[in-house]
DNA sequence: CATATATATTTTGGACTATAAACTAATGTC
DNA sequence: GACATTAGTTTATAGTCCAAAATATATATG
């Protein structure tokens, strides 16, 4: 149901849609912010007013003139507040510290030795981090706004501190992390890792402005982020956009989630290797097997190209589901193995996608290639934080 | 991007907010409206005073008091306005005419001959329909605030009078009804059937109140509709949802949409009977076929049995994707066909979508059988228009 | 039956909002 | 230097919700 509005929500709203544009734009004036926003001068710069009062944004200059009065820059102060963003992944924590205008300050990376590292462990290396990085770049924690952290499995309710973690995969299996919020003394943000990645492609990467996308992410397993509406979807109780576990197969092989027919299970590389050679003859070094396969491909090997031939296929075949279900203008492909295969043979995926799906959506949906790296998880999982500082204008300490 | 708000967004959004709940209550008070809505009570009182002077609402009579003075009743008028809601079907073209509470007041179907109706031809018997629906109900053509028309395919744009409709299933390519709402001189408002029939659900169906719900239809065919933040989702142009056509299987059998392996070619309901008895023997008449297979299935044989639980298996694995992607709270099983899996084999349906998808989507999402019968094509269609009505507050005449 | 108590609704006054229109500021052009 | 042009600010106004006070109308109770 809609919720009851006031006008205070007008204000809210309204100085949520110029702060937003003000850090993606970096610089804008205050002519550019009533024309991109629609918003009449007279608000315009009430609200900046504002921002500047705050401390938020600041007054760096003016743009030259072609006739009449200057136009005076504005930019977010970088130094306004900052955030961390930590990118959780079966064999290594990396947080990293950013700006308000989210450009990344310093990086912390530690790798485990064992497999199977449990949540507990986890909060206290993120901790670890977050300390010397506030150290290391003399930081007020004060102006914290606070810890986005991007996790492998299914997040309940990302908006809340102790959001419930569930991640079968790596063993957990009902993780929250309030504690850590308790112990940081900032407030700690939790998303799936691939939804945090699909935001900062919102925010940064190819799916920049669109309204309707879909970040496919494939490595050794697959998970997807889907943008609606301009915003990520999360479903009831954000468990949502499930995709690496869908089922496109009904008899398929096993997957690590205890089903079957999984696309992650079809489209990983594990499982295209695994279809290539007949055997796990490159668990645990992936990447190494890919690099063979693709060699084998380029040599013309019978075996590589039918494997790979299939894996674009089955992949435009699992992407083709979401574009009839959601009718994306973008789907964008990424994950350091789906970017292979989006580098390489973006033409037969293309295909591919366009043969398994409907007419109308299939021929709207553009395939792309991701832009950001494998940094992405950390960018993505501070502009939770950030997203949630625009949308309420609560000030880090006070929050 | 979200769109900029000023204070008139707010008393919009609260009227729509109180007119809603109006319609969907039947009867309530002032001081219910307050606390359902979080209003104020002087709010309730200022806008309610608005739709009483538009005439859309009607004090009828007083609650008995407890201690206290009386809640008066309040309800909207039946007749202050009317909708029509047409179903466009393979064989058939029903229009109902409806009150603006949404209660049935005439209707009129017409049966068709030949298969391959075109899309003029529908618009013609449509048009005729209204007009003796609007003779016979003596309705004045101004109050009518719009036609909705929920057809098969996939149609883009439906909020906009000559929304395209692809429907290759019925030989439609890119069908407009612009010009039916010229003809007719009133808003005409076009969706898929599935999608209508959704609506209806969710106002007054299993799926009423539910933020997050699917309603999945299984006939001959399947389609699906996906309640979303309380709202039904449709994608970047509309063509969302389409559940039917999305591929479960890599190998599996043609569907009458070009393509293979699609959740509508293996748990529609000739695919099931084609499974039982190997060949298409019930073509046209599958109805009779599902008959003859339950009572097979009832005789305990062995055939029948296998056929039926494959077909449970694999609707649950279908409806398992959905869950995994959208997390919804309930999922409404409908159509002829569902209806009856649904109906006679619950728990097995329930255990199968557990088992194909993840585990805390999985255990969040209801699985309920449809509360509305073959009406809830027109039904939705209808809330269409009404919709529209409660949002915008377009009053007929000026429309 | 007078009074107290309880609940529903309306009236009043205040706090906020956005915006149109008038106004000020600063620049380039002729 | 007069004028046109663009940017930004100030002012006046209309619209919004809401808390609090006022009013209306019931039941309960001695």
């Amino acid at each position: 149901m809609a919720k009851k509005a006031s006008v205070r929500d007008v204000r809210r709203s309204n100085r949520a849609l110029l702060l937003r544009r003000l850090v993606l734009a970096g610089e804008t004036s205050r002519s550019d912010l009533g024309a991109a926003t629609g918003l009449s001068a007279a608000t315009v710069t009430n609200v900046v007013a504002e921002l500047i009062d705050e401390g938020t944004v600041n007054e760096t200059g003016f743009l030259n003139s072609a006739g009449g009065r200057r136009r005076v820059l504005l930019h977010v102060d970088p130094d306004a507040a900052y955030v961390f963003g930590s990118d959780v992944s079966e064999s290594q924590v990396t947080t990293c510290l950013f700006g308000l205008t989210l450009t990344r300050l310093a990086s912390r990376a530690t790798r485990f030795t064992g497999r199977r590292i449990d949540p507990a462990r986890v909060g206290e290396i993120v901790a670890g981090q977050v300390a010397e990085l506030l150290a290391e770049a003399a930081v007020d924690p004060a102006r914290v706004l606070g810890l986005g952290l991007g996790v492998p499995g299914v997040v309940e309710h990302p908006a809340t501190p102790d959001a419930v973690v569930h991640a079968d995969v790596i063993g957990w299996d009902t993780a929250g992390f309030g504690w850590l919020e308790a112990a940081l003394g900032i407030p700690v943000l939790v998303d799936n890792g691939a939804k945090t990645t699909t935001q900062a492609e919102s925010w940064y990467g190819s799916a920049r402005g669109a309204e309707h996308a879909i970040v496919a992410l494939i490595g050794d397993g697959a998970g997807a982020g889907i943008i609606t509406n301009g915003r990520l979807y999360r479903g009831a109780s954000s468990g949502a956009g499930e995709w690496g576990h869908t089922k496109i197969s009904l008899t398929g092989p096993a997957c690590r989630c205890g089903s079957f027919g999984c696309v992650e299970s079809i489209v990983g590389a594990s499982a295209v290797l695994r279809s290539w050679r007949g055997a796990d003859e490159f668990a645990g070094r992936e990447p190494l097997g890919v690099e063979a396969l693709l060699d084998a491909y380029r040599n013309g090997d019978s075996a590589a190209v039918r494997a790979l031939d299939e894996a674009t296929q089955h992949l435009g075949l699992a992407l083709a589901n979401l574009v009839n279900l959601y009718n994306p203008e973008k789907i964008i492909v990424g994950g350091w193995f789906g970017d292979l295969i989006a580098r390489d043979r973006p033409e037969e995926l293309r295909a591919a996608v366009r043969r398994f799906s409907l007419k109308q959506p299939g021929e709207q949906a553009v395939v792309e290639r991701s832009q950001l790296g494998m940094d992405a998880v950390t960018l993505g999982a501070a502009t939770l934080p950030v997203d949630r500082f625009i949308e309420t204008g609560l000030i880090p300490s006070t929050a």
